[in-house]
DNA sequence: CGGTCCCTTTGCAACGTTGCAAGACTTCGG
DNA sequence: CCGAAGTCTTGCAACGTTGCAAAGGGACCG
């Protein structure tokens, strides 16, 4: 019953195949007899377009690719849910993957399967340099997220990662805290997101006069919560540990606070945590999280816009380099110091 | 670059179009320098195969639908990270897309847009109901997540609920509580898992001789956690207030640990809760939550063993009815009462 | 009444790929 | 040296759709 074609409904409604499509994509000049008795056939025999086909036929297939890393974490199934809700008002359909982060990965989903479906890509690398985009870029309308590529590879969105990080830093030192931690550094990768809010953190650690004490920056595998544990337990071994920590995502951040509590410390009393993305579970946390919060659906629809410009042929060079605003929100973990 | 066809490679190699094709299928009687000279010219062009081209002549896309409530939500999102990668062993790809739950869009899904792109559809249906779903069912295999249709329309995929809301409500009972409510009820979706785990609480609270008590059992608009910190306000204005809580999954049940703290309540002396689902957010919030954990990366395999053996057109008739395990996670939530 | 224009319908070709079956050439056994 | 059984290569057609261009028919204008 599903795979009904324009001929079998052209048999029955005793018109020309031709005719068929022109009532399936409404073009005006059909007889109202006409398209009724084909509207009749189409309904009887259930018809569906074949997207295959019309694909082929028109070189559009109305799908957008979205790949991330991780699907499952907050921050990108957060921004995945907005990227689907925008692309309904488009009428296209998203494609998710995801890449674990692998470059090798990366490069395959830029380059293949992928890319054979999709009309345009939103991709968020966490492997891939600017070198390696360009070349994937060279076939469909490609989006960036959160990556500083800032050499014009291709469109890219992302908030104000520096400034973000100075704002959540200098609301740490605003409230007192004197010894203030970083977690999230990821030299292994070549993205450049955790560089950013770490030049930040440093930048307003400097601006205030704070010593900079490189015991206090931690490095991690993974964004996940069980790193920002780990980080955390680390920081709790120094002989002089910090009483407040910058977190550069929502689960280091969640994971920080769960170890700080393990040890015997009250956030924030002892300890201040900011954390980055604003993902649901820092509103609802014991204690809430502050976190910089960028605007996620800005995210969703101006990457759409970008690849909505590419596709109609619009701007064809230059590469665009968006900005969405953040702001940080303060919550009960970084209240002030001393007091329960 | 990227819209070169087989023609073109065969004009380079000097050979036929089929010959390229041979090559490029690894057909095995292509002479080796023959082969070679393809290669090269494949190579030279930067040849990717059209896939709409090919999916319209055999009929297969290698691309599989997820169409869930909410993306964003943990327990799908991590499901569609496991489907994701099971879906990579078999050289498919995940088309993601999310209803709201809303029953109208659920059909449109079932029959339209989705359904003429992908090869079969995992399907977690909250407003549609098994005559709906028969109907959809029709053109394209189907496996369903998460919903006892009991009745054959499909193959379906879960957990036992009934048994696993027991458990959950002995735990509870076991460790001393007393006065235990319910948070999850959604009479309003014809969907039929919070019917299951209202189920086996009420017998679990029978079987112990506990009164049953309307009051204890609360219904939500939607399963989050705003939802689950109203809920347990509004049971906390109980003249008899509950000393434990099940709720119908984790987010739930985070918001109603949040909303207790604010009310003054030390979880798990006072109040005990259990959650379900056993999303990460769990493990790292404080107090840690006592969840049901399915084994999600079983149903995202079984799903795809399913969606396979459709199509490979073994046992086109008979649906499967699979029941995955589960196992209860006792963390800090649901510890003994009294103690801190 | 002839010509022009518009409305409606249509046939043909093409998008890039692969199934089919046959053709061209080689090898081998008898 | 012939026939059979391979190996390798190819042309043709088809998948379902839509762009193009033209044909048929009626209405309207001069």
């Amino acid at each position: 019953m599903g795979d009904m074609s324009l001929k079998d409904v052209a048999a029955i409604a005793g018109v020309s195949v031709r005719t068929v499509s022109n009532v399936v994509n409404r073009f005006p000049h059909v007889a109202p007899d006409t398209r009724a008795r084909v509207e009749r056939a189409l309904e009887q025999l259930n018809y569906r377009p074949n997207l295959a086909a019309r694909n082929l036929r028109r070189g559009r297939s109305g799908l957008i690719g979205l790949v991330v890393p991780e699907i499952d974490s907050p921050y990108f199934s957060e921004v995945a849910a907005h990227l689907v809700l925008a692309a309904e008002e488009r009428s296209w359909t998203v494609l998710v993957d995801q890449t674990g982060g692998d470059p090798a990965r990366e490069r395959a989903f830029l380059e293949g399967a992928a890319a054979g479906f999709v009309d345009g890509l939103v991709f968020s690398p966490w492997g891939l340099g600017a070198a390696d985009l360009r070349r994937g870029a060279e076939d469909i309308p490609l989006v960036l997220l959160g990556e500083r590529t800032s050499d014009g590879v291709a469109d890219h969105i992302a908030v104000d990662n520096v400034a973000a990080a100075v704002e959540a830093t200098e609301h740490l030192i605003g409230s007192g805290r004197r010894r203030i931690a970083a977690i999230g550094l990821q030299p292994h990768l070549t993205n450049e997101t955790a560089r950013l809010r770490l030049e930040g953190y440093r930048a307003s650690l400097r601006a205030a006069g704070h010593p900079s004490d490189e015991q206090l920056e931690i490095r991690v595998a993974a964004l996940h919560r069980p790193d920002g544990a780990a980080a955390m337990r680390s920081l709790l071994t120094l002989p002089e540990p910090p009483d407040a920590v910058f977190c550069f995502n929502d689960q280091l951040a969640l994971g920080a606070m769960r170890a700080a509590r393990d040890a015997g410390l009250d956030v924030p009393r002892d300890l201040a945590v900011v954390g980055f993305d604003d993902i649901e579970d820092g509103r609802y946390s014991f204690p809430s999280l502050t976190t910089v919060s960028p605007d996620k659906w800005a995210i969703a629809v101006r990457a759409l816009e970008c690849l909505a410009e590419r596709l109609d042929g619009k701007r064809s060079e230059s590469a665009r380099d968006i900005v969405v605003s953040h702001r940080l929100i303060v919550r009960e973990s970084s209240g002030p110091a001393g007091s329960p």
